[in-house]
DNA sequence: TCTGGGGTCCTAGGACCC
DNA sequence: TCTGGGGTCCTAGGACCC
């Protein structure tokens, strides 16, 4: 049997873990610049403020309803994170971190008694972290999602634990199932279904297998089998190194020079390459793309990209930063309002092949150690290189931030001494 | 004024190889 | 009338996830 423990709301849990005040309140996360909704309590939910809504919208409404807001703060959730998966490991050797608020658990070999279990591993999270999680447990990984579902939608029922067990069950679960709310089926396919008349995972399973490997290729094959009983999805335990790295962002307005966009694009090639080579990996492909504001139709609308190659494979700054400009120079156009912009490396690898003409000054390799030494120490981005603008410092809105509740102890008698010497 | 960010996988078509 | 077959690699686009 698999079970997927997944926690509640997770970013507004992680908040409300350290504001036991907040219990019961409505409260949300807002994304990046404070620009929409991305997490909501129940009680935000119930109020009626959906996923991704816009903040500046909804001002008024969180005043007048007493809606309390957070911005993200992504190193409180990360580390929230690390300690809700470490509990995990103690209840099941085989794992699959799914996701920063997800795991999968694989209970097989286990003897145990599996709805005890479940329920012990999730008053053990909430004792340590004070995070609810929600608990779905089934033969395969996506029926274990579905039974994850039910288990949310009916919390009082289930006490948030729900096992698909025997095949009426799976049965009668499915067909309880809206088809648009089945792991791995999104607008598109739904609407698809639609069309001829799928409504319930049920009917999903029910259709004959070339019209869905036709129409949703061998993904949709797959799923079909996992939602029929037949093991197709195996557990991912190891975990693998990124494909690819981003670093995409939208402005807090728009930019028009040159300059204010390529000192942006330069610190997301930057970001870019320290993530790389905490990987330990290097590449040789690069992407820079820019894009206007999709919101502001009166203004000219513009969005290109660029893929470079590198001159070989590489993970220094330097090169990675250089080669993006040049992108950059071919894609930018003067008396664009610019919103968004963003780098991703491509074609990551662990093997530093050499080329036969062409290769790396091998001073960059210690460069690049020893600045992300110094970063690592002395805080993110205190070591720049001179095409980002030393004085400048572009900050996210963040005007509802909460404190680093998890500052790690060692950081802090570090600052502790150093204010002392 | 104001609307997120970071990933994965699959397919189709074109260019090229022998 | 009539023009092969089996590959690889790359790109763009679509679909999905959290």
């Amino acid at each position: 049997m698999y079970a997927i423990i997944d926690c509640n709301s997770f970013y507004v849990s992680c908040e409300r873990s350290f504001r036991p005040d907040l219990r019961n309140k409505p409260v949300v996360v807002l994304s990046n610049n404070d620009g929409c909704v991305i997490s909501r309590s129940a009680e935000a939910k119930e109020i009626g403020i959906p996923m991704g809504a816009p903040a500046f919208k909804y001002k008024q409404f969180f005043k007048d309803k007493g809606v309390k807001v957070f911005s993200s703060n992504y190193s409180l959730y990360g580390d929230m994170s690390s300690r809700v998966m470490s509990i995990l490991t103690e209840f099941s050797p085989e794992i699959e971190i799914y996701s920063i608020d997800e795991a999968f658990l694989y209970l097989e070999a286990l003897n145990v008694d599996i709805e005890t279990y479940a329920h012990t591993i999730k008053q053990t999270i909430f004792k340590y972290t004070n995070i609810p999680v929600s608990i779905g447990i089934a033969p395969t990984k996506a029926l274990s999602k579905v039974a994850n579902n039910v288990a949310k939608k009916f919390q009082k029922k289930t006490q948030g634990v729900f096992i698909i067990d025997t095949e009426e069950r799976r049965i009668k679960t499915l067909q309880w199932t809206p088809v648009e709310s089945v792991w791995g089926i999104g607008r598109g396919h739904f609407k698809k279904l639609s069309e001829i008349g799928i409504k319930t995972a049920y009917q999903l399973t029910l259709k004959e297998d070339h019209w869905i490997k036709r129409h949703m290729s061998v993904i949709g094959l797959r799923l079909k089998k996992d939602l029929c009983g037949e093991e197709t999805l195996t557990l991912d335990d190891v975990v693998k190194d990124r494909k690819a790295i981003a670093t995409t962002r939208s402005f807090e307005y728009t930019f028009s020079q040159y300059e204010d966009v390529k000192e942006r694009v330069v610190t997301f090639a930057y970001s870019c390459a320290e993530k790389m080579r905490k990987q330990g990996s290097s590449c040789n492909l690069a992407y820079v793309f820019l894009r206007s504001n999709r919101h502001d139709q009166k203004k000219e609308q513009y969005r290109a990209g660029k893929m470079v190659v590198l001159p070989y494979t590489t993970d220094s700054t330097l090169v990675i930063v250089e080669e993006v400009v040049k992108g950059l120079k071919e894609i930018f156009k003067e008396g664009i309002h610019y919103k968004r912009a963003g780098v991703v490396l491509m074609g990551l690898t662990k093997v530093k092949q050499m080329d036969l003409f062409v290769n790396e000054d091998p001073k960059h390799a210690a460069l690049m150690k020893a600045m992300d030494a110094l970063n690592d120490k002395y805080g993110a981005h205190k070591i720049k290189i001179a095409s980002q603008d030393l004085k400048r410092t572009w900050k996210m809105r963040q005007e509802h931030l909460s404190p680093q509740y998890t500052t790690k102890f060692s950081e802090i008698i570090e600052i502790n001494c150093r204010e002392k010497k």
